[in-house]
DNA sequence: CTATTCACG
DNA sequence: ACGTACGTGAATAGT
């Protein structure tokens, strides 16, 4: 006997914020219902609950409440669209024969721990389902807690058992409490102790045990507690302990007093799903026919006959809508007929419904539309692997949604990343890449490719309306020969990964720690008492009311906090600079020592996922982590570069486009004087300050050349004198003179500023030399800042959206000479203008010879692209 | 979740 | 008179 209990305003409140928008015919909202059952349904296939509750909190005071006043006070209401599907959903799950708990002065979390606690005493196993982190205290032998998480947009379940979360906490889960305790939680606000973050309760409770634990150390003058703590330990005791009791869950509801359930007895809450012509109403109502389709709830009137044929009969208002018709291969007969369309199609729409391998479905073109849906499960092993190697080879063309992360899903079954000809994520981002959204249903919205609910049959009816749009707006090149190769480029980058020296970076870390203890200490002694250094709102209160240093700038919140306000009032007090270094030391041990150690995989390389589809003006980024930001300015921080190295008996060689925007914009605006001054291969920031200043070049200061170059920088970026003197520390009036002095030195560029801004306000948009575009609304717009914004933008998209067309060709070049000349070389890293490639240490020279040939000879401009190529056992070497 | 801060090109 | 540079991602605090 299993029961799975479900913490419902939990998983509701994630898929409210999970599931942008969503409305019932009528109408009214369903997003958050509509995430519910997303949620639930993979959950209920792999656990296969024999009983199932979901429980709800009420808005009734709690016990908590009670005992103390200010016990989630400040509790955002719930907002209205979400508060009026609370009850749709309880109703829906009335007619799912769901049990439902609720009871006034507890909540949904105590009815958890009840559950789990009379499961246990009954010997069942009990799962409990919820997005809360607090829930983990539950956890024991027979009670797992299947966390919900949401990672990129996306909701996923971990299984939490009392290994995993030893091994993550590195205690048992019933001491979560006593974290809990110590560290306090904002958003249930629970005060914890003052200024014990969670990186200090962690080590408290791992090193003590238990609040208890903590509270005897605190009394042993013997143990090993800094004073400050130890001083923190002592004020925060009594919150501890409430903070304790807040945060511990209560495991004895008197659910028999529920009344919306007659029996919270297991064996009154078991389940299953019945399919009823009440509940088939009530889908429909609201309009869910994936789920309808999904789980065969028109099987009550229909039992045999295909999904779209039952619910055409069923259901006048969606008679519009033809479905494909999904085929489950499930034989050898089938799997031939398959085989047989696949070779008389062009090309054939790919999905993986679950994301992995284990089943696709696929959609030839031309056909008569049907869906062939293969699984692992249902074919002998032989003909299933014997199938996806004929799918995944050259011969079969294949269109997909988010191709470079497919080809990273065969490779790693051990097929080809061969025969992939369109991609219609890709394809979307190039035609709109201010969007934000490029799912099947968002593109299918947009582009108008009708409703149907299985993605194969949306793919393939999306390729052709996509492919004539790309076509029509002359940007097939941009497609064909840039991205759609770069999707393998990347694909093989993400697999080979950048190898990390993770002992250098470990004691790199510990060095790291050290320095903030002691700042730490030196912060708390200047500021009188300790509070959370990283706080703007508390660092803003000790700075400027407390030592009251002048306020600068404000946000929205509150005064400004930000290295460019600290750094003026540095001579004001000594705490300033120790608060700079101090959130210098922080960031560099949370975001790249610890977050680089944590994704260093088994192979000693990290590997990140470039994302194709990101970026307004199509330059790539990068997550998880992100590589593209790895510290160089300062020598503290580039000592990461140091760790980032080749193999033993190979080098990295890092190739880097010398000022390619400058050169770009150059090229672009026509402009002769700059292009001269990059024929003549001086140094361009200094001839551009010999014009500026009107001196000659040899007579050029340091400071003056940093000005042209904060000038040449705004240029590009369509600057503002105002913006330019803060940049560079001047007056307005003066940086206006240098602007001027510089546009009309270079009117060629002062004309192409104004042309380009024209030109895109003739057409709404602005493009690169391949022809990308990105879409400027923000010129028609009412107000003066979003036109102003969308003028800077019209005069800095073209150049860095080029600069981004022409390295993206240029990777895809040197990966394929790499390959043809029989070179051992790989590319792991791109940094906008910026490519790494590992290679043996005798393939090197030619190595890096090749980079500066492919990157240098990839379009002929009217200025030379120039490279600097060099190598090295590290990225802080070859740099 | 949003806001702030800071790392990169 | 407005408000003040383009493009990103991650960590943290606080709502």
């Amino acid at each position: 006997m299993m029961l799975m209990a479900i913490d419902g305003n939990s998983l509701v409140n994630r898929a409210y914020y999970g599931v942008r928008m969503l409305n019932a015919p009528d109408g009214t909202p369903t997003n958050a219902i509509y995430g519910f059952l997303a949620i639930l349904r993979p959950l209920l296939e792999e656990y296969r609950p024999d009983a199932l509750a979901v429980a709800f909190d009420r808005r009734e005071p709690t016990f908590r409440h009670r005992a103390c006043g200010f016990y989630k006070a400040q509790r955002k209401p719930m907002p209205e669209d979400l508060a009026v599907q609370m009850p749709v959903l309880k109703e829906l799950l009335d007619a799912m024969g769901v049990a439902r708990l609720e009871l006034a002065g507890y909540e949904a979390d105590d009815i958890l721990g009840t559950l789990s606690a009379r499961s246990e005493a009954a010997g069942d196993r009990c799962l409990l389902v919820t997005g809360d982190r607090d829930a983990l205290q539950l956890v024991d032998g027979q009670v797992g807690v299947v966390h919900v998480v949401t990672r990129g947009g996306k909701s996923d379940h971990v299984l939490v058992t009392p290994e995993v979360f030893q091994e993550e906490y590195g205690f048992g889960p019933k001491y979560l409490v006593d974290l809990k305790a110590l560290m306090g939680d904002s958003s249930d606000n629970i005060p914890g102790v003052p200024g014990v973050g969670e990186k200090t309760a962690l080590d408290l409770v791992r090193r003590y045990g238990s609040l208890d634990g903590v509270y005897e150390a605190l009394q042993d003058p013997q143990s090993e507690m800094k004073e400050s703590l130890r001083k923190k330990l002592r004020e925060g005791a009594e919150s501890a302990r409430t903070s304790y009791w807040l945060a511990t869950i209560f495991r004895e509801v008197p659910l028999e007093k529920c009344e919306t359930c007659a029996s919270a007895a297991a064996e009154d809450l078991r389940w299953s799903l019945q399919r009823t012509p009440e509940l088939l109403a009530m889908m429909k109502r609201l309009g869910f026919r994936k789920l309808i389709e999904q789980w065969k709830l028109d099987q009550v009137e229909m039992p045999i006959a295909g999904t779209a044929s039952a619910l055409q009969a069923a259901s006048p208002e969606v008679e519009k809508a033809a479905y494909a018709q999904v085929r489950s291969v499930e034989d050898a007969e089938a799997l031939e007929e398959l085989l047989g369309r696949l070779k008389g199609a062009d090309w054939t729409a790919v999905s993986l419904p679950d994301g992995d391998l284990a089943t696709l479905e696929l959609c030839p073109v031309p056909g008569d539309g049907t869906v062939y849906r293969l699984a692992q499960m249902l074919l002998e092993p032989e003909a299933f692997d014997a199938a996806l190697g004929t799918i995944f080879s050259k011969a079969v063309k294949k269109s997909a949604h988010g191709v470079k992360d497919l080809m990273n899903r065969t490779v790693a079954a051990g097929l080809s990343r061969d025969g992939f000809v369109f991609d219609t994520a890709l394809a979307g981002y190039l035609l709109r890449a201010t969007d934000s959204d490029y799912s099947i249903p968002a593109l299918s919205m947009r582009w108008q490719t009708g409703e149907d609910p299985n993605e194969a049959a949306q793919i393939a009816a999306l390729t052709p309306v996509l492919t004539e749009t790309l076509e029509k707006e002359g940007m097939t090149a941009l497609f064909q020969e840039i991205e759609m190769p770069l999707c393998r480029v990347l694909s093989e980058m993400e697999e080979k990964g950048f190898l990390v020296d993770r002992a250098a970076l470990s004691a790199y870390g510990e060095g790291l720690t050290a320095g903030i203890s002691a700042l730490e200490e030196e912060i708390y002694a200047l500021a009188g008492h300790p509070f959370n250094i990283l706080s703007p709102k508390q660092l803003g209160t000790v700075l400027f009311e407390e030592l009251m240093l002048p306020a600068g700038k404000k946000t929205k919140t509150g005064w400004s906090t930000n290295a460019d306000v600290l750094e003026r009032l540095r001579d004001k007090h000594a705490i300033v600079q120790k608060v700079l270094d101090y959130r210098t030391l922080t960031k560099l041990k949370s975001t790249y020592a610890d977050g680089l150690l944590r994704v260093i995989g088994p192979d000693g390389r990290i590997h990140t996922s470039f994302q194709m589809t990101v970026t307004a003006t199509g330059r790539l980024s990068s997550t998880e982590p992100n590589l593209q930001n790895i510290p160089v300015r300062r020598e503290l921080g580039a000592q990461i570069r140091t760790m980032f190295a080749a193999p033993e008996g190979s080098v990295l060689v890092d190739a880097d486009y010398s000022q390619i925007e400058l050169r770009l914009l150059a090229h672009i605006s026509g402009d002769a004087a700059m292009q001269q001054a990059f024929l003549s291969g001086e140094d361009f920031h200094a001839v551009t300050a010999s014009q500026v200043f009107n001196v000659p070049l040899d007579e050029v200061t340091h400071a003056m050349r940093a000005s042209a170059k904060a000038v040449n920088f705004g240029i590009v970026y369509g600057i503002s004198a105002f913006s330019l003197a803060q940049d560079i520390g001047v007056r307005p009036a003066e940086a206006k003179a240098y602007m001027e002095a510089y546009l009309n030195r270079f009117t060629g560029v002062k004309s192409y500023m104004h042309n380009v801004v024209e030109q895109a306000r003739a057409e709404g948009c602005v493009r690169t030399l391949w022809n990308r575009r990105r879409d400027l609304p923000e010129l028609k717009s009412a107000n003066f800042n979003t036109r102003a914004f969308g003028e800077r933008v019209a005069l800095n998209m073209p150049i860095q959206g080029t600069a981004a067309d022409i390295i993206k060709l240029a990777m895809v070049r040197v990966r394929d000479r790499l390959v043809t000349e029989g070179l051992r070389g790989r590319l792991v890293l791109q940094v906008h203008d910026e490519l790494i490639v590992e290679c043996p240490e005798e393939e090197a020279e030619r190595t890096a010879e090749i980079l500066r040939e492919e990157m240098e000879q990839v379009m002929t401009l009217s200025v030379p692209l120039t490279v600097e190529a060099k190598y090295g056992r590290t990225w802080a070497e070859a740099h």
